[in-house]
DNA sequence: GTCCAATTGGACATTAGTGTCTAAAAATAT
DNA sequence: ATATTTTTAGACACTAATGTCCAATTGGAC
């Protein structure tokens, strides 16, 4: 299959990559018992019989799309990780904006959304791909972040003892409004982002900010 | 149906609670698709029929078994929170003991866990019910903790200046990590909640703590 | 003991989904 | 143009689930 790409890339991905596209909108929707590869294949705009030649069954389907999303997120946040203020000359307005942005990201992305969704859901029938979704998604996210928040307090404006717990608090405080307010369907507007981060790194700097 | 569990309450609601118990743990494996009426009828060794007979249908069926357990989940709680430290010798100690307690009901109860579940995965299908479960529920929960905090904020143990929003993050900060590490099957032991606990309510004190 | 409601098990029709197979058609390469 | 590969549509067998109907059985109430 490798070789098919390679020769004939341009179509053959384009297929594929409808297919996966379908599928996930389809698995996050309905979750995996509720998804069906009929569904997949009409909204793939597919022969049923294609899905079956590409991934072989619904598990090879599953297990694609996630390895898909993950790749996927996964690159976004590592350029997005690289706006990450790094000798601000006003570390609440600058932390704060880079948060926006952040939350912005998260909460409007497609991909993003449909995994941790995927990963709340599925993660009982499929352990092991979502302990690496895990350890690559929000892990790695976390552990960015606590990076950052080292160089921080290295350069002076934060005072931590404990810097990955001070990400994961970091983004607990982010998330927590759109967790509690807006994950079942609405999305936050950006003004709304904005406010969110801004309370956010409010009280993180109350507790971390140098005084 | 009322009269018959006034008539019979015994037998009439061993029967139903039966039902309602294995469809609680059945919908919260499975989820609302994949959950089969004859899985929860064997779980509660009891016939299909008889499902049929006391709920209707699948819907009814769910319907019932989120407001059992909405119910039974608010009035535990309504409890705990009455230990809720009022006039605190030492706030940091007594914060983190009632901190400690309610992470670890949070966990460990079953109620709690598959509501949550359900909530995140079935929001979609049947938004109204989730509307009123996060007011009654989630929302209730925060207001609660909201109105404790402004009381220690009033006896001079805290520096607020909005009690719902200091609710929200106190409880974000409380769950981070067990969300991010324990959600997908494990559970924390008591002593990992007061770990989780401490910490939380360290950096808390550190933002709102009367310094 | 007799009556009555609840319960049971099993048969049943219906629907929906998975995965396979095949012959025809379409697209692609040589 | 022709050969090859991919795609398609549809038929098919198989499984699993929902919800209904009913006759037989249980178990408590009077």
């Amino acid at each position: 299959m490798d070789i098919q790409n390679a020769e004939r890339p341009d179509l053959a991905k384009s297929k594929r990559d409808r297919i996966l596209e379908a599928a996930a909108t389809v698995f996050c929707q309905d979750g995996y018992t509720g998804a069906s590869i009929d569904a997949v294949a009409t909204k793939a705009g597919v022969s049923r019989q294609t899905i079956y030649n590409h991934v072989g069954d619904k598990d090879g389907l599953f297990k694609e799309v996630v390895a898909a999303l993950t790749d996927k997120s996964a690159a976004k946040f590592m350029l997005l990780m690289e706006e990450f203020p790094d000798k601000p000359t006003d570390v609440s307005a600058e932390l704060t904006a880079f948060s926006a942005r952040f939350l912005n990201h998260l909460t409007q992305d497609k991909t993003s959304r449909w995994l941790l969704r995927l990963a709340e859901n599925e993660s009982g029938r499929y352990p092991e791909l979502f302990t690496v979704w895990r350890e690559y998604g929000s892990g790695r996210k976390r552990s960015l972040v606590a990076a950052q928040l080292s160089q921080l307090a290295l350069n002076g404006f934060l005072d931590l003892d404990d810097a990955t717990l001070a990400a994961r608090q970091f983004l607990a405080l982010l998330t927590a409004e759109w967790r509690a307010e807006f994950q079942l369907g609405r999305f936050p507007s950006e003004e709304e982002c904005t406010g969110m981060a801004e309370r956010a790194v409010k009280t993180f700097l109350r507790a971390f900010g140098k005084r």
